[in-house]
DNA sequence: TATATATCTGGAAGGGCTTCCAATAAAATA
DNA sequence: TATTTTATTGGAAGCCCTTCCAGATATATA
């Protein structure tokens, strides 16, 4: 069934290392003998086994890129940018979707001793110190997106200035009562953006209230960071009634748009009774009409492929930390 | 660096042959035998290298899928359902982009012989005769989803009984002038939705008109298929002035919510000036009332898997064709 | 007790490739 | 022309497993 190199050897009448020098591009083959195996493989339709190429040569030319849940258009624009140099490299890239974060041990397991990747790539979830030292250990490369080791290679969101600026930005159009609706605090972003949101309203000299905070439930499979979760949140703030925030920062724009629909259902109207910032700039939001805190998730993609690779054929050796400021998108919710 | 099975066999002190059993869980090993070598791995830490072990089966726990760009929420829906099952039994994924048309056949030369993968799952592209015929060949296992072909399994909307009761229920709803926005044609889904749209009209003694029917502008990666399509095809059908549409079937949700942007910018209200069904319920349709024709994608891509499996390991022989009908979802745009 | 049968185990062969070493041929040098 | 040097080439060994065959051991049967 399957053509081996064999079979193109004998074709082409040349011993076997000779067909895999053409394979790889080696030098010191005469354009003759080249010609012959090309032609020879051209002939049997030869294409090399996957398996028993990366078994030899220790080397797979596959990537792994593990996402928690595809929950919307954040890893989708993320994936898009992390196709783009693969394919043009000729790598494979194999996905884990990672539900639970219990899960995430036995995949960062499977990867590390299978042997079946060259790299991967971790996107918005951390990294512990043992599987860091580990990764370093066994020499596979690592690169954290969206999230940050100062041990690896890391391409992450200034998430405390985006929500600073966020939260600042409301308060300058004059809203006094700005309130924010995170995620679960056990996601790193939504922990961390809450800082930034209590930090502007401290430089600002408004003290923080805790009644305008309220984290969304989080359900089986996103940590809060869901449509349901940004409808639920905002009906409880709208509870507060006449003394409710006029201003409202929210973590993601997935939950916006639920806390948008809450909004609605009032009959209350967007922004004059209740403004809104969200976070992610996900493609839906300028359909919407809703400012946002954009992040570079398509550049971020790109870009860490880009270092894996390079790390892979160690072309770099000194660590690579690049951290990204998101920019502010003003539409028509605020 | 790497542990072996020859480092286990000798730490367990039995031959190598031993160790590939209990990793197998092939029977006839005494219950002692069994514990040495469980424990030498655990010990060791050891895990096969799935190179070597893909190499010696010729089966390597990989299936590919291949979606068309990422556009949007019917392939992360899609995707979510495959990976269920995935995780479950052990397999890897690897994900294939095809972004112009051009390159399905270099990425279905890749998957036929690299010998990477053990079976693969083709989304909403068609695949030729010729392929067909090589994959049966080749004993490698296929499935579409959301595309059909005689020689393969196939996993499909009735795109056309989808059409006909959207355009119906418009057409039931009271409307006469009721138009369509379509994408590309050369995309098979949407030359079908077309016919189901002529159907309906037919059915219901309305002659078919031309200007009412607008195909939307492709771009570089979709088809027709987008927010900015959907939105200059409205655009047109507005130019039509009083004699526009009142009502008008759309051949996705995403092509709607730009359609509905359009609608919003001439100040018409929906679904008084124009009501609209849209196809797909991606998750956003929800949020903003647009009413739709349900495609069943997490089932669908969940079942596509299971055949795969079974097929992969013979448990199937008979060709597996399931036709999924889309449900109307109503909701505030009609 | 001798023999047949069932159970368990070791290890060679093989899966398809790369890489290295040695060998040969061709070209350059003395 | 004889001797180096250089450019090519063939093929064995090795990458890490699985599988099959044969041998060893234990058990059942005559």
């Amino acid at each position: 069934m399957g053509v081996t190199i064999y079979d193109v050897a004998k074709i082409a009448g040349v011993g076997l290392g000779t067909v895999s020098r053409v394979l790889n591009n080696s030098d010191h083959i005469s354009p003759e003998t080249r010609k012959k195996v090309l032609d020879a493989i051209e002939k049997l339709n030869y294409k090399p086994h996957a398996f028993a190429r990366g078994l030899a040569k220790q080397k797979t030319n596959i990537l792994s890129i593990i996402v928690p849940f595809f929950t919307g258009y954040f890893y989708i624009e993320l994936l898009k940018g992390i196709q783009k140099p693969i394919t043009k490299f000729e790598y494979d890239l194999v996905l884990y979707n990672v539900e639970k974060n219990n899960r995430l041990n036995s995949v960062l397991d499977k990867v590390l001793n299978g042997k079946l990747v060259d790299g991967v790539i971790l996107i918005s979830m951390s990294l512990s110190d043992e599987y860091a030292i580990e990764f370093n250990r066994q020499n596979l490369p690592i690169v954290l997106v969206d999230s940050y080791h100062p041990g690896v290679d890391s391409f992450f969101i200034e998430n405390k200035k985006g929500a600073y600026i966020a939260t600042k930005h409301l308060i300058d159009l004059g809203h006094k009562r700005v309130g924010m609706i995170d995620a679960q605090l056990k996601s790193t972003p939504a922990k961390i953006r809450l800082e930034g949101y209590k930090a502007a309203l401290k430089d600002r000299g408004i003290t923080f209230d805790s009644k305008y905070l309220v984290i969304s439930d989080s359900d089986e499979k996103s940590d809060g960071f869901s449509r349901e979760a940004g409808y639920s949140a905002m009906k409880r703030l709208l509870m507060l009634g006449e003394d409710r925030p006029t201003a409202v920062f929210i973590s993601s724009d997935i939950q916006a748009v639920g806390a948008m629909k809450a909004i609605r259902e009032e009959k209350l109207t967007i922004p004059d009774d209740i403004a809104i910032i969200g976070f992610d700039d996900i493609e839906f939001s300028e359909a919407i009409g809703l400012s946002t805190m954009r992040q570079p998730m398509f550049e971020m993609g790109e870009m860490a492929v880009d270092i894996l690779l390079k790390r892979i054929s160690g072309q770099i050796s000194s660590l690579f930390h690049k951290k990204y400021i998101p920019e502010l998108i003003i539409r028509e919710t605020c």
